[in-house]
DNA sequence: TGGGTTAGTAATCAACTAATTACTAGAGGC
DNA sequence: GCCTCTAGTAATTAGTTGATTACTAACCCA
């Protein structure tokens, strides 16, 4: 049972040997899945390494430590989120898109970033994993960054940012309460989630069922 | 080492034996601030048992296997939740506060519950904990009566319900990731918080610097 | 006062988990 | 064809951790 094959066939060829720098970023994608649904404490380096298809001592001696592997998760997961902002904000500045649209294309960009398994999930998991000492810390400086970003290169009203940041954090405890994937009709779950997610519902239900969760 | 006395001098008077009721009650106290910190997987019934001053074992068994001692907690918080908003709400019907501050009312209230250490928290923790399967169908079903309750009972327009409910996972997000108790004058942290918190500011921080954190 | 009920603990266990060590095999240069 | 570096695994371990069992002591009522 080892060398055979990926348990994830959609995602990367079937290759046995890699490049240390590409399994790297292998082992990152879905430790990001597996950190964003079960969190940090909650998640195994088996797992992990069952995701990836290869075994547990390796990705522990290829990140040194849980821990260490978490927080380049979680910087993977910000940078990802900045890329993103950061291009709404430059289609602004070149006038490729009309001012006041800023913020609706800054939500849609982060929504969008669902279809990504795991960045808002993993993002969200170390943010409530503030007590740690080093994942609290990158956690609290990644948070901060955001705002500013948002406050001065984007140039939004403070209290805009907050707002937006609010409906962000409303989005991500909808998908890490499991909404999308088990609310069954229910005419509140419905109501909650097109207002929050508005245009895109479709597209989180899609990313939804793409999941391993419930077979329904 | 057993019976001496209770870590926690501050929350009640030393005593050896107490009835089944009281002693549950003093456990779910003690485990909701625990869980509210360091989450589900990452807290120990051991934790738990040392926060209340007794063994470990009689924690589990008096709440049958950590997953239902949690649930019993979450199903806690929630209860002091509804309570805290069905009041405002009355006092609003009855008339003791005029109709167009029930927002800010029902924020206020929401924002006193962070004195009540770990309510808000463990509900946090109880979201984000949505792909276990009785954890996650209560805390979806948690959320959902909330939403209910200050559409329906409240009378509040549904958008503004799903504005209500972003500000306090903002909220929640903030107290999660610690940025009360480690924010050293940060500029853009101050403005954040004194945004999100508003009034209650001092009652935040002074709420954070009572906590065992660093100690500064 | 004594016996049953209730409150609680010590000891222990089996399962799990992050990390370490020592080993094997493929790839590429020369 | 050898030799070294790189990619990767099997085996193992030390430490946790939730749960179980068996026991003890306090309380209370007849």
């Amino acid at each position: 049972m080892s060398r055979v094959t990926n348990d994830d066939p959609s995602e990367h060829p079937i290759r046995e040997r890699m490049p240390a720098a590409e399994r790297r970023e292998l082992i990152l994608g879905h430790a990001s899945a597996v950190f964003g649904r079960t969190g940090y404490a909650g998640t195994t380096t088996e797992q992990i390494a069952q995701a990836a298809g290869i075994s547990q001592p390796y990705v522990v001696r290829m990140f040194g430590t849980k821990e260490k592997l978490f927080v380049e998760v979680m910087e993977r997961a910000l940078g990802k989120l900045i890329v993103a902002f950061r291009e709404v904000i430059r289609l602004r500045d070149s006038g490729e898109i009309p001012a006041d649209e800023l913020g609706a294309r800054l939500g849609q960009a982060y929504v969008d970033l669902i279809e990504d398994r795991g960045i808002l999930m993993s993002l969200m998991q170390g943010f409530i994993q503030g007590h740690d000492e080093v994942i609290g810390q990158r956690a609290r400086a990644g948070f901060l960054e955001i705002y500013r970003l948002l406050r001065d290169e984007a140039a939004i009203p403070a209290d805009d940012v907050r707002s937006f940041l609010a409906d962000g954090m409303l989005i991500n405890t909808l998908l890490a309460i499991g909404m999308p994937d088990n609310f069954e009709g229910d005419e509140a779950a419905t109501e909650l989630m097109t207002l929050s997610f508005g245009a895109k519902l479709d597209t989180v239900l899609c990313a939804a069922s793409e999941r391993p969760a419930r077979p329904a």
